[in-house]
RNA sequence: GGGCGGGUAGCUCAGAUUGGUGAGAGCGUCGGCUUUACAAGCCGAAGGUCGUAGGUUCAAAUCCUGCCCCGCCCACCA
């Protein structure tokens, strides 16, 4: 293949990608004697395909995954997908509405069928798109939450924690997605203030005038059953034990006094509605009401309220409102902020609603995950995230585990139709174990589908089969994922994995942002500010997405993103692929370099392995401590501005000799395979391509199979130092010809008062174009300061030197009240007294550069 | 109501743990380059009272306190 001017990812990303994929080159388990690293990947929704979001995610994992499998580790990154139950219900649902039907119309078996050929495509579009994305999982161990491996798994922890008698069964007000008709966990209701009105009713009093309670949900007045004040409140004290007559329904209310009560809030008194608001449920459970449900799971009124019977919600409200009005019994109605809750998956206004539920008891293993952050056995990076699991871990409550949906693990409890016996058992019984009876019946809900995400850390090796998997691959080592799912999934898995294994399932937990939109909104579909991820691999690289978003990804905090952003990445391996253009150009065909360091290396050699040994220590420090937008900007930075900019710019005179061709290449060329190696994790593409490409001979079948690279062994402190005193001295000519339009071919002469060898101005010409040494100039020619070192610099005809001394004066003027400062900084009796010697030392040489410089510049204006 | 994060150049962010280098980078802007790898490039310039008011200190972007903005999480004021 022709190497062309512009670097062309597509079809490089499609060989490479088949080729990691077919020869599974990702199998975990190939070579025993290798300690495991286990990633555990937040195993995307079957939902839809994949978004921005999971790029960022799971170019994170693969980072890790490439990483430590050149580090010598075995490493398994096992690829799972989620059924979401909810979500996925829906979109099938929806898709069933368009064709004007339900899920009732097609029956439960009929619509999972559906729900199963969504999955099956669903499926194959979120693992093409990981596989393009370079993902170096082991798919040969691909997981879904629905399959048979982990569907056991699901079962086995219900039957495990019944028989606990962790999970239990009870008559509780839960959120309700009258939308989804489902119950939904407090996590999954996501609360919005939003503007509504206080509705200020007045309820007769049966010895005659009014109490009037105050309520943002009018509707709900059919389901009282009592009115509340404070017991404090004098203003109630001789009402408390009367009765009011709740209007329309004409249901008694008996008054009583609780504890709750805010006094201060609307009239001091509250009606309670114990079957539809979650304080009137425990007040009404304190003061033994009953409890009256006024609608039904759609949120429509059902017979208990009467007149309003049939209404939707919302159209009771409105109705009832109404007719209070007519009836002189709506006192006032007041702008009210309120919190809404919502249905996370449809944003429909969750319903708190009776019902019976399964609850899972969390205070144990809750107490059990904090301390195991306490004792660090689970680590957080960044570790102010701690902050918020302890958090939620310590203020936890019970978790509603059963979902009225059909898409799910069906919950494993069977009752006897018979005697009432209920069984938890993973199969269903044949006989009822009381009665013998057959008449069995199974638990119509399924699952929360974080019952089953929760067990992914082994549910995906095979548990509760004690197997050699889960021996080898458990407890893992990596977990990444965004802040949003800490609760939902991550502290419970923490959780599972010490109550099923008594240990934490991972070390350590890399939190990371979510993507907004320059307007800081979440990407999402719905909006339509969340592109394609596959859409921007065609038009900038899949290597050029990863690498872009993890440059502008602040370390755990939410990211701003935007599609121009992602030509830095693009933009960064065109340079990559056009350096490697231009060593390969000096390449003989078929010549083949041997990996050895040439004994006599140039003064730019030895400045560049220097240079390389910093950047790798400072990308071995950036991974471990998982500061990835460091590591990002290492690389960059390394690449473009030392090996680019200032090493192959240095070689080209070299390059072009061909007595010293040979060597410029060689170092040249170890040098960017090991620059490979370390961006390769990043940008895995174009690195495995270059890689192959390159004049070596190639061990391994891929770069990703080579070890990492270590520094080299050479100390040239010396000849770094020289070469950065050359790299300012170069900047000074650049900067003088900038200024002063001084054409770039133009010679700028140069007299440096210190021996340098014939190397240093050879590059001195080659790096600043044509500014070359002359002997100690006579007229018309500045003095400079560079690090410390004194030149003398002849402008060409035509400039104007009296500009420039203008300009050197203002720096004087600078330089001296610097040196004023620092003066009275070195006079003053406290600071010499008081400051470390270290920091007056470097006061005093600091002073004594500026004092040099000053003399120098005023010596010769 | 409780808690967390943030406010540094036009924009996006480093620097803050451990106070001491003339406050940095990328993008954008402006000016100059057909320089034989790359215009997705090269060279250069301009641009900052480090949110604000105090305090501690010889010395504060950095530590402490108050205040002001912005974002988020949790929470039973109907």
């Amino acid at each position: 293949m022709e190497l062309g001017k512009t670097y062309n990812p597509r079809e490089i990303e499609e060989k490479w990608q088949k080729f990691w994929v077919e020869k599974n080159l990702y199998q975990a388990g190939k070579d025993k004697s290798k300690k495991p690293f286990v990633i555990m990947m937040p195993p995307p929704n079957v939902t839809g395909t994949l978004h921005m979001g999971h790029v960022l995610n799971n170019t994170l994992q693969d980072i890790y995954a490439r990483y430590m499998r050149m580090k010598g580790y075995d490493v398994l990154w096992l690829p799972g997908v989620d059924h979401a139950g909810i979500a996925t219900q829906n979109v099938v649902e929806k898709e069933l509405a368009k064709e004007g039907k339900t899920r009732f119309d097609l029956g439960r078996e009929k619509f999972l069928e559906r729900v199963n050929e969504w999955v099956e495509k669903y499926e194959e579009i979120i693992k093409f798109a990981l596989k393009r994305l370079g993902c170096s999982c082991d798919w040969s161990k691909y997981r879904f939450t629905m399959d048979e491996i982990m569907s056991k798994a699901v079962l086995e922890a219900f039957v495990k924690l019944y028989k606990k008698g962790l999970i239990y069964r009870g008559k509780y007000i839960v959120n309700f997605c009258p939308r989804c008709e489902t119950t939904l966990s407090d996590e999954e209701v996501e609360r919005e203030e939003t503007n509504g009105k206080l509705y200020y009713i007045k309820y007769p009093l049966i010895k005659g005038g009014f109490i009037t309670v105050a309520t943002t949900r009018p509707e709900t007045m059919l389901g009282d059953v009592a009115v509340a004040v404070n017991p404090d409140d004098k203003r109630y004290k001789n009402l408390v034990g009367e009765y009011a007559i709740l209007p329309f329904i004409k249901r008694k209310l008996i008054i009583l006094e609780d504890e709750f009560v805010d006094p201060e809030f609307g009239t001091g008194a509250v009606k309670v509605t114990p079957s539809h608001d979650f304080i009137d449920f425990e007040i009404a459970k304190r003061h033994n009401l009953p409890f009256v449900t006024v609608m039904d799971t759609k949120g429509i009124i059902n017979e208990e309220g009467g007149e309003f019977k049939g209404l939707e919600r919302f159209e009771a409200r409105n109705l009832i409102i109404e007719k209070l009005k007519k009836l002189d019994l709506l006192e006032k109605v007041e702008d009210y902020k309120i919190i809404l809750g919502k249905c996370y998956r449809c944003e429909t206004i969750i319903e708190p609603y009776l019902s019976e539920q399964w609850f899972l008891s969390m205070r144990e293993m809750a107490k059990k995950a904090y301390e195991a952050g306490e004792k660090e056995e689970v680590k957080f990076y960044p570790p102010s995230w701690k902050k918020l699991y302890d958090q939620w871990l310590l203020n936890i409550k019970d978790w509603v585990i059963s979902r009225q949906l059909w898409w799910g693990h069906r919950i494993p409890i069977y009752y006897c139709k018979d005697c009432d016996n209920l069984m938890a058992e993973i199969q269903k019984p044949l006989r009822c174990e009381k009665c013998n009876s057959q008449n069995i019946v199974q638990d119509e809900d399924v699952l929360d589908t974080w019952f089953s995400s929760w067990l992914f850390p082994f549910s995906t090796l095979g548990w509760p089969d004690r197997n050699e998997l889960l021996e080898r691959y458990y407890p893992g080592s990596l977990l990444v994922s965004a802040w949003d799912i800490l609760y939902f999934w991550v502290a419970r898995m923490i959780m599972a994995g010490l109550e099923f294994l008594e240990s934490v399932p991972f070390r350590d937990v890399l939190i990371h942002g979510l993507l907004r939109d320059e307007k800081r909104r979440k990407l999402s579909k719905s909006l339509g500010n969340s592109p394609d991820p596959l859409d921007l691999f065609d038009k900038y690289g899949v290597d050029g997405v990863r690498f872009s978003i993890l440059s502008i990804a602040p370390e755990g905090r939410d990211i701003i993103f935007s599609v121009d952003k992602m030509k830095i990445g693009r933009n960064f391996c065109n340079k990559i692929w056009n350096a490697f253009r231009l060593l390969l150009s000096y390449v003989e065909e078929n010549k083949v370099f041997k990996r050895e360091l040439p004994y006599e290396l140039e003064l730019e050699d030895k400045w560049i392995l220097m240079k390389f040994n910093e950047t790798l220590n400072r990308v071995n420090s950036g991974l471990e401590s998982y500061d990835y937008p460091e590591v990002a900007k290492i690389i960059y930075q390394f690449f473009w501005l030392n090996y680019c900019d200032f090493y192959l710019e240095a070689i080209k005179d070299r390059l072009k000799d061909i007595k010293r061709k040979e060597k410029a290449l060689k170092v040249s060329l170890i040098v960017f395979e090991n620059f490979l190696k370390l961006a390769h994790p990043l940008i895995p593409f174009i690195t495995e391509e270059l890689w192959h490409r390159l004049p070596f001979k190639q061990e391994k079948e891929s770069i990703s199979l080579e070890s990492w690279p270590c520094v080299f062994d050479i100390n040239f402190e010396k000849e770094k130092e020289e070469f950065e005193f050359l790299i300012e001295t170069v900047n000074l000519i650049r900067e003088l010809k900038g200024i002063y339009n001084i054409p770039s071919n133009e010679k700028v002469n140069v007299f440096i008062k210190e021996k340098k060898d014939k190397r240093f101005f050879e590059l001195l010409q080659l790096l600043a174009k044509s500014s070359t040494l002359e002997v100690e100039p006579t007229e018309n020619f500045l003095g400079y300061v560079v690090n410390g070192k004194e030149l003398l610099v002849t402008l060409p005809m035509g400039v104007n030197i009296e500009k420039e001394k203008q300009r050197i004066k203002k720096e004087i003027i600078e330089l001296k009240n610097l040196i004023k400062d620092l003066e009275r900084k070195l006079t003053n009796p406290e600071f010499l007294e008081k400051a470390p010697e270290e920091v007056i030392r470097k006061t005093e040489e600091k002073k004594k550069i500026f004092v040099e410089k000053l003399n120098t510049l005023t010596k010769y204006l």
